[in-house]
RNA sequence: GUCCCCGUAGCUCAACGGAUAGAGCGUUGGCCUCCGGAGCCAAAAAUGCAGGUUCGAUUCCUGCCGGGGACACCA
């Protein structure tokens, strides 16, 4: 049992199975409220009231006086108000049990054990150029999500498909080769639609690459593996790392791409229409059909998208999920009717739309204009920790208009910092304490205002959690620890951790050790140092 | 034309279909004899428009208005 709010619904759902005899779906029926309300409050009478067409007032009534029955020991009182709601009171004595258990098994206590084997794949941007600020919320999202995940247990691996086969790297060694003869002051014609960003200048003047100008095989190569590395250092920066970069040249090279092919044809799934090979998608959900392989004899990309997501079933993993740009959004239907072509359950697969990063000036970025403002630049400006922070700060469907200048300022203007002080504060005082041990038996003392208002704030936690586990949102978490920041900045305005009465000093060194480890815990979740000075 | 996201305070954003719509920045005014004032307390200030569903709508549905994006034998 992580909170008493499992305990509370579970609890709430027996009684409606036996005195109503209704079986409701809903994970929690019991939800944290504003303080003023109680810990937690439910709205089960309202919608048994609806359902039921009675008086929810009377039908609260019998809830309370079944639930008072069953957690007598655990709330201090159940109250009923307009127009149905039932507000429970947990009982103080409850919430320190809490704050022990904290103490005593750490971020375990808030931990799960959901053993899935899950692939998540984000990210993948080309390997044309260093990555943009706009590739930088793809990044960091994509790592909180799968931190989540695998907090609450799951086996996860960070994958990222690298298109290192196609027009758009043959398009880049074209770029390089053309600032290569210029270079020399050759009367050259850069590519029409080339790569235009200063790194390729930058490549074309590096001597290992001018070397290799005569054997394209060998320079793409080079010129590939120096992308990657750029892309790598950022990642890295970010303190992100992919268990596997998988290569789209092996789909093609392994013949798997032929393979599913050649299955989708013994399926009747493929035909030829104007010169071309099509996939009858229409007949698993898409709008239209698709083609796979063009009259040119070229294979299309979603041809090659097939086959990867038959690889990474067929690899056994139980969820795979993908994240993408809204530009993609179209595309779920094409990749989800290959999936039920071959077999699969479509809902193997969870497709998270990360909506656009959009420059204040409207501008668009782009690699091939080289109109775009670097990640690179923008962890040099403001740091990798105020960089995550500021990618995660938005829900996963909302725009983020990004301003640089604004992303500067709020590097010391932010809410990450509210955050961070409290961390800081702690460290501050646990400095001063010669021995910080937390002793349970002093947590009893506990019994101002103040401090059980804090100690609430910090047992909402778990439900947190559960939220952004399911949404797949670590904006959740970062709208707790703000809430969580708050709670204890008032709280260390009015009370002092270091008191002259031993007993109360050692209560609140114990819940200040819990505000620790659930800071601690929320800011790994978003790949966020805590700071012990600032 | 079809589809997706977004319209909340002067600005940037919150709000599981719930109770008095919350924060930060900015503006105005208070608070350091005391663990760090990057903090606390207080004031002014908002749901694009019109319907619908509901006991209850910022949230769900329909239409309109406004902003952004996607609709290839591109990747």
């Amino acid at each position: 049992m992580k909170s008493f709010q499992e305990k509370v619904s579970h609890a709430l759902e027996k009684i409606i199975k036996k005195d109503y005899n209704l079986f409701l779906e809903h994970p929690l029926w019991a939800l944290p409220q504003k303080q003023e309300f109680g810990d937690l409050s439910s709205m089960v009478a309202l919608k048994l009231a609806s359902l039921l067409k009675k008086d929810p007032l009377e039908i609260a009534a019998g809830i309370k006086i079944s639930l008072e029955k069953v957690l007598s020991k655990d709330v201090d009182k159940i109250e009923i108000l307009r127009p149905g709601f039932i507000n429970i009171f947990i009982s103080p004595k409850i919430l320190i049990k809490s704050l022990n258990k904290i103490l005593k098994s750490k971020d375990k206590f808030f931990r799960s054990q959901i053993k899935r084997k899950v692939l998540i794949e984000f990210l993948s941007a080309n390997p044309t150029g260093p990555l943009s600020v706009a590739h930088g919320r793809q990044a960091v999202v994509g790592d909180a999500i799968a931190n989540v995940l695998e907090f609450f247990g799951n086996d996860v691996k960070r994958e990222y498909y690298l298109n290192d086969e196609g027009r758009q790297i043959e398009r880049l060694v074209d770029s390089v080769l053309a600032r290569i003869k210029e270079n020399r002051g050759e009367d050259v014609v850069f590519p029409e639609d080339g790569y235009k960003g200063e790194y390729v200048s930058a490549t074309a003047s590096s001597l290992s690459i001018i070397k290799l100008e005569l054997d394209r095989e060998r320079l793409t190569k080079a010129i590939l593996k120096e992308q990657i590395d750029l892309i790598k250092g950022d990642l890295k920066a970010l303190g992100i790392k992919f268990d596997n970069w998988f290569s789209q040249k092996t789909l093609i090279s392994g013949k798997k791409v032929e393979g599913v092919i050649d299955l989708l044809k013994k399926k009747s799934l493929i035909y030829e229409k104007d010169g071309a090979l099509w996939f009858s998608s229409t007949k698993f959900g898409d709008d239209k059909d698709r083609v796979i392989k063009k009259a040119d004899g070229e294979l299309t990309y979603f041809a090659s998208d097939i086959a990867y997501h038959k690889d990474k079933i067929d690899r056994k993993i139980d969820k795979l999920i993908n994240l993408w740009g809204p530009d993609h959004h179209g595309y779920i239907k094409r990749v989800k009717s290959a999936i039920k072509a071959l077999k699969h359950d479509q809902d193997i697969l969870k497709i998270i739309i990360i909506q656009l990063v959009t420059l204040k000036t409207k501008e668009r970025m782009s690699k091939r204009a080289g109109t775009m403002i670097l990640l690179s630049d923008l962890i040099k400006d403001v740091g990798p920790d105020a960089t995550r922070f500021y990618y995660l700060t938005r829900r996963n469907s909302s725009h983020l208009e990004f301003d640089l200048d604004l992303a500067k300022e709020a590097s010391f203007n932010n809410p990450l910092y509210y955050i961070q002080y409290v961390c800081a504060r702690i460290e501050s005082i646990f400095r001063k304490i010669e021995d910080v041990s937390f002793n349970s038996s002093f947590s009893k003392f506990l019994k101002d205002p103040e401090e059980l208002a804090l100690l609430r704030a910090l047992l909402q936690f778990p439900y947190c959690l559960e939220k952004a586990y399911h949404s797949q949102e670590p904006v959740f978490v970062i709208e707790f620890l703000k809430d969580l920041a708050a709670s204890f900045h008032k709280f260390y305005e009015k009370k002092r951790v270091l008191d002259d009465d031993k007993k109360v000093s050692q209560a609140r060194t114990n819940l200040v050790g819990a505000v620790r480890i659930v800071f601690h815990c929320g800011l790994s979740l978003l790949g966020i140092k805590p700071v012990e000075r600032m």
